[in-house]
DNA sequence: TATTGTTATACTCTATAACTATA
DNA sequence: TATAGTTATAGAGTATAACAATA
């Protein structure tokens, strides 16, 4: 149990990873905020206030992409954006209450699409799914933050 | 190990799911083929010729989005698309060698970039997670294809 | 000079509505 | 009438390039 993954299980989990992409867009209605915008509120929410390039790095998109996204939170009052004291170039964002309040709504949507789809799979499935999790976020976090300029 | 998931464990994954995108596109390098097109070329290969309604509904985006989506890979030769001889107001959309070849270059990509990930866990994950891919497909099964009109 | 962030501009993806052709 | 698909149009998301302000 302790072998080295073999290449055709590599591209099992790769090529599960494309299609968990079209899961996730079933679970997104349309009309609703973006999956970056949402994905950048829960990594303010997970790891706190964050520079826009920060942000930006760590999900992957442009700084001006950020800019607009942020942008749209903060019309919509989910985060705030304040200047960093200690760089007058900076600002800092960070998650409103109404930004947590719409991210805890949200996940409950979601958490009912997924208790939906994982009642439709057997007791040894759903274990290992669930046996899963830890390790796959895991996976997650072992993706670099883009540098921006892909130095 | 026979008990029901608890609400705990399934917002763990519909959490996962969240971030998963983040990790489906850092390991789409920009400048490639959308998400979408290249999911509904892997549906191609997977479950055969199919229309472009079913299509669309598989991959849950709308028909003209589909439209869109499969003449540009039309266009490049990644698909061809033939009149239904049962029914001439369908068409028929197939993978061609050149697309398959196209999903199989991308799949060697991105089976590189998740073989670097998984290299950055213990032993222990990287088990848990190749254990779990045959549950997870189930789980991405188990999603229904869209209604065309949501009735 | 380098870094942080914004603005300008263009392209892709997506949706809804209106349309054509066939069943 | 209903269904399969396309065309027209608009809006969101993204990128690169050029800019302003600060370090």
């Amino acid at each position: 149990m302790t072998r080295a993954p073999e290449p055709e299980e590599i591209s099992d989990v790769a090529g599960l990873l494309e299609e968990l992409f079209r899961l996730s867009r079933r679970l997104t209605p349309p009309g609703n905020y973006s999956l970056t915008v949402y994905s950048a509120l829960a990594s303010l929410k997970r790891h706190g206030d964050a520079r826009l390039t920060a942000l930006a790095a760590h999900e992957g998109v442009s700084q001006p992409s950020m800019t607009q996204a942020v942008g749209r939170l903060k019309r919509e009052g989910l985060v705030q954006q304040v200047p960093d004291p200690s760089d007058g170039r900076a600002v800092l964002i960070s998650i409103t209450d109404t930004g947590l309040a719409a991210l805890a709504a949200r996940s409950q949507r979601r958490s009912e699409g997924v208790a939906e789809l994982l009642a439709a799979l057997d007791a040894t499935d759903q274990h290992s799914i669930i046996a899963a999790t830890g390790a796959l976020r895991r996976l997650i976090d072992a993706v670099p933050d883009q540098r921006p300029d892909g130095k």
